[in-house]
DNA sequence: CTGTTAGCGCATTCAA
DNA sequence: TTGAATGCGCTAACAG
């Protein structure tokens, strides 16, 4: 920037104004720095401006992984439109572990992030204390619960299990099972679930659960294991998409046909209301309008909104009906 | 960091450290500051210290879209391995698009990351340019090209186009078509595929390229498009295993045999080696381990290892064999 | 409208 | 083994 304000004839403050708030710059001044600036290719560095200003214009996205389309495809959506207000993302990966997310955000911290978006609501008291002491904007994303830290998009997975029992059990289903991985969100979903099948009398609701990652293999092994138990499920809740396509492919192979024999039910359909795959019923959430919701509100914190509790997102089941 | 030195009874600079280089710190001293820093919840400033250090330890990954798994899986690889590292992943959707590419690497520069990850090897004049002129490490991904930035990894989609052409001729193939979006490196896959085919006496492939995202419609309207105009190809190449699973879907609603009468062939299969999808062929590419050489390869040319020109990863057919 | 002074929070480089 | 001075590159606040 010395350089810059040296080759124009001018002092760095001029330099500095010049770029990052031109109206208070005479107009041939600023054309003049702006044109050796581009002469010289010379790119401020932020990170001295955010020394200068605590103003980081840096958010923290921290999720289980990007891996998986029903995360990355939020992801998307909320890194376009912070971008486009001006902030850069750091992206964490938390593999689903709380102690990862919990050594993650302390790294993370150190860059002092202008906002922080988490996934889900359960988070280790450490992280809870470190957050609210900080009073830095957070989203909580994916999930809605009591205990909210700041702000919250996202929607009850209780209420996603509860409908789902209503839905199929009201077609008839008597017999059910679950096939998935043991995420927090998906168990959430999967206990709700039992919990109000019992409730319309039915008792019995065969489990598969794996601690892996959410793979097409779950799905293969969970129904295999299944019918090899003996169980004879007329439907099947997943705790993914793609976990369903693995009951999919072993259905097929068992030459059982779906959905006439055998309803398979997935959860993220992010094609948003379509139909992604034959044969399969789904959970469906607008992964990318809730990506929008989150930096939505997170933008409103950062300049300097209240918090705004919870915003509820919708979810939809698409049921694939008997042919 | 001053506060913390005066509660431990120490200047900053034994605190500093103290958490960066406690080796050369006396044990006892070394213990207490620590303690000090842990009931203090104190972190460190990164961006301070990357200020008088010149070292950012944060690696900007610029690439297409992450909402899409070939790039995701890949991506989540990188910033895995990185974070083990030590380094922190800043994450840039493009967007497909050069200009947008350009303005982000602009942003991003400001930063001062100590790596960059680009995808593909077609940037801007401008970007080149810079690049050189910043001395810093750059990888390029997911293709080879013979005008490198620094390294390279990925591979060739000109190969891919002559191993898909080659394979299914070999099959005895004849009439070919391609649907797609108009991506880059989808196109050049294309092209090399026809101008191979062309050798082999094959002279008309159909084409129904489109301008916008890979969604699942693009095969569906590439599908119907191709028929309603009369053609009936016996295979059909598509930019992405997102697009195949439109044509899929197309080709099961008009009652066409996939793959007997119909073999329609994906590319990306981030499964590796798995067939994800019943009745698909795909052209495999195992994003995970592309990722994971992607990473390595910074890594090297972060601490201070030399250029290393290209890594070759590779490809695979899967053909889904009629039944 | 422009320049000067001071300091953001840390680490390098000496000296003790 | 520890501390003091200095500067990393920028901007807030004030003076001119």
């Amino acid at each position: 920037m010395k350089d810059v304000a040296l080759k124009a004839g001018v002092s760095v403050m001029t330099v500095s104004r010049a770029i990052q708030r031109p109206e208070l710059v005479n107009q041939a001044t600023r054309e003049h720095v702006l044109e050796v600036v581009r002469s010289m290719g010379y790119v401020p560095n932020i990170m001295a401006g955010a020394l200068a200003t605590r103003k980081s214009r840096l958010v923290a996205i921290l999720l289980p992984t990007i891996a998986n389309s029903i995360y990355s495809i939020a992801v998307q959506s909320i890194i376009g439109r912070l971008s486009a207000a001006g902030y850069q993302s750091l992206v964490g990966p938390t593999g689903y572990s709380p102690e990862n997310e919990e050594l993650l955000l302390d790294a993370i911290l150190g860059r002092r992030p202008d906002g922080i978006v988490l996934t889900g609501t359960l988070h280790t008291p450490n992280i809870r204390a470190r957050l609210a002491a900080l009073r830095i904007p957070v989203v909580e994303a994916w999930d809605l619960s009591d205990a909210l830290l700041d702000t919250q998009v996202g929607f009850s997975h209780e209420k996603v299990g509860i409908a789902v029992a209503d839905h199929f059990h009201a077609k008839g289903y008597r017999q059910w099972a679950v096939v998935g991985i043991d995420d927090p969100r998906a168990m959430r979903r999967c206990h709700s679930l039992i919990a109000r099948l019992q409730e319309l009398g039915v008792s019995q609701v065969q489990q598969q659960i794996f601690a892996t990652e959410a793979t097409w293999e779950v799905g293969r092994k969970g129904l295999a294991a299944l019918l090899d138990a003996g169980a004879r499920p007329q439907v099947i809740f997943c705790s993914s998409d793609t976990v369903a396509l693995g009951v999919l492919a072993e259905a097929a192979s068992r030459k059982i046909a779906v959905p006439d024999e055998l309803a398979v039910l997935g959860f993220g359909n992010i094609s948003n209301g379509q139909f992604a795959y034959p044969a399969l019923s789904t959970v469906s959430v607008n992964a990318q309008e809730m990506g929008h919701q989150v930096a939505e509100a997170l933008l409103r914190r950062l300049e300097g909104g209240s918090r705004e509790a919870q915003v509820d997102t919708s979810f939809e089941i698409l049921e694939r009906e008997s042919t």
